[in-house]
DNA sequence: CTGAAAGCGCTTACAG
DNA sequence: CTGAAAGCGCTTACAG
């Protein structure tokens, strides 16, 4: 392992001018020597030590993302995050460091251990917001988190709006029974502000919505006997990402019912998946690739300042209109 | 910023004493110190500098994945081979440090940089293979390469017979003009070797598939007009990868052909979404999780023991029936 | 069972 | 423009 150490003797300088010209601080070398060196390291193929460096300059260039062991990286949306995230941090001078980490304790240990500059979380950490940003004095940005902990940045999408447009839409199509189906557990706010969303709007046009027609994710066979069998039949269906509609309305299929014949679908995220079934999905669309490129310039914006001030980013959403609802006015 | 030092000083023993018990070496330490010690760290939150232990052990825990750009990480496969192995490393103890690099001084630079104690190729790498290997003497767990050069770890799969089974579920159901559509450039091997299988069987049953018939990847809208305006029509397409399979098949629905009664097709991959398609899919299916848990024991096993031989693995392919391909025996 | 010394490869801060 | 000294936080190798 070749060494700056190296370099400095077959260049019989300091150890100093050396890394003044790998860190590229020409205006302090006389061009010759610079010249030597710069021969020597490229024909040696000389790199530097990032742990040196990192020990001793208090500076990792390193961003952990994080995500949930759970949800974990399977999710075509945070494949896609974590796709569209990397190629920038790189682009920028940094080094991402992926990891899946459930409690507040892993997180504060795995970024002290390696002193990362910055972190992205993917996934919602909402208890531990709070303790992960008492522990980590470093910018972190949180996504499509509703806590209430005022002093985080967070990256989200209007999602009360996606619920809105939904609604509105099949309203529009005519459809005045609706089913909802949300994909985490009850305390997935996002999923609550969809529903919100959409329950507001379908009460201003003086529908309701019943308990019966709210559902959360399970075994998709599961969820589509509950909707063939529900007391009051219903025409259209709300779920809060693509792959649950998918989902259900595969196994619709599957047992003879028609999309969108007999029942509307309308999804969220528009992933591409959502182009290619059949019926082509309607769906309310977030933009991936910009959310990616808006959390980064906002992390390294914090790096680069560490005083800025807490930023609340909320994204626009869209619906796109496909063939999985059914205009049922005549 | 807690240390070591400040530990030992805190519980009144020498540095070291304090480093065996981080390090979990019991055996070297009374009983009572190691606990006094223990109770200091966990009230302190202590976390060891991992680029001090990195810079003083030479021992990272390092592992780094490795994408082409331009391939990067958006393709579908790669992001779910990336999701299967950063878990299985993690929970093995290794960081992983996700970059996408093309040229082998840019990866080389990366490994050397981080001292990375091992690393993993998604994509093809060809030309590059042996400068990378002489450059780096860590384990190196190259995928779906069929790089001649003999002094590599591969993990791959029989891409040869993914077309041989292609062509002979296309025969049996009683196809008998075939076109080919390759993924990439016309120097992937991978997508050559599946050719070639696909070739041999055609060939073995009398029948041959001219120049015309054999695509290269391209914008779907064009492949599927050169499909239909084959001077000697086809009734089966194999394509070496679902996405594209995909892609023209809707190129062909939207003008009006019926898949699989005009055209049959076969992917490679089973991707999740050859699933949801209309029709859904037939494919060769590798299993994309087996390969990520192979692809981690491997390279673990030969970071343990650095004098293993280098390895050569093949996984199996299968036929996954669905309903992209049409039975025309009468 | 415990510790003092040296060193990993770099940078910071200072002196000239 | 150049360099000697000290130090980043840890581990290795040795001594007792």
């Amino acid at each position: 392992m070749i060494t700056l150490k190296d370099i400095a003797e077959k260049a019989n300088v300091s150890v100093m001018t050396v890394s003044r010209v790998v860190n590229g601080n020409y205006s302090k070398v006389s061009k010759e020597t610079a010249k030597k060196i710069q021969a020597i390291i490229e024909e040696s193929g000389y790199v530097p030590n990032y742990s040196a460096r990192s020990l001793s300059s208090r500076n990792s260039h390193i961003i952990a993302i994080i995500t949930k062991k759970e949800d974990a990286l399977s999710d075509p949306y945070n494949s896609k995050m974590l796709a569209s995230i990397i190629p920038i941090l790189q682009q920028n001078g940094y080094y991402t460091m992926v990891a899946c980490l459930n409690d507040f304790k892993d997180v504060t240990q795995h970024l002290h251990a390696w002193k990362a500059e910055g972190a992205i979380f993917l996934g919602l950490f909402e208890e531990d917001v709070m303790k992960i940003k008492e522990n980590n004095q470093i910018p972190l940005i949180f996504t499509d988190s509703y806590s209430t902990v005022q002093q985080i940045t967070n990256i989200g999408i209007d999602d009360y709006k996606g619920g809105v447009l939904a609604a509105k839409h099949l309203l529009e199509c005519g459809h005045r029974s609706f089913a909802f189906v949300g994909i985490a557990l009850e305390h997935s706010s996002v999923s609550q502000k969809r529903l919100k969303g959409f329950m507001d709007t379908i009460n201003a046009a003086d529908i309701s919505i019943s308990e019966e027609h709210i559902l959360y994710d399970q075994d998709p066979a599961v969820l589509a006997k509950k909707i063939v069998q529900f007391k009051t039949p219903v025409t259209a269906i709300f779920t809060t990402a693509d792959i649950l509609a998918l989902n259900i309305m595969d196994q619709l299929i599957i047992n003879a019912y028609k999309v969108p014949d007999d029942y509307s679908f309308i999804g969220f995220d528009n992933l591409p998946i959502s182009y290619y079934v059949t019926p082509k999905l309607t769906t309310i669309a977030q933009d991936i690739e910009q959310k990616a490129q808006l959390i980064c310039e906002t992390l390294l914006r914090h790096i680069d300042d560490p005083h800025l001030p807490c930023e609340k980013i909320t994204l626009d959403v869209e619906l796109v209109k496909r063939n999985s609802v059914k205009n049922i006015n005549r």
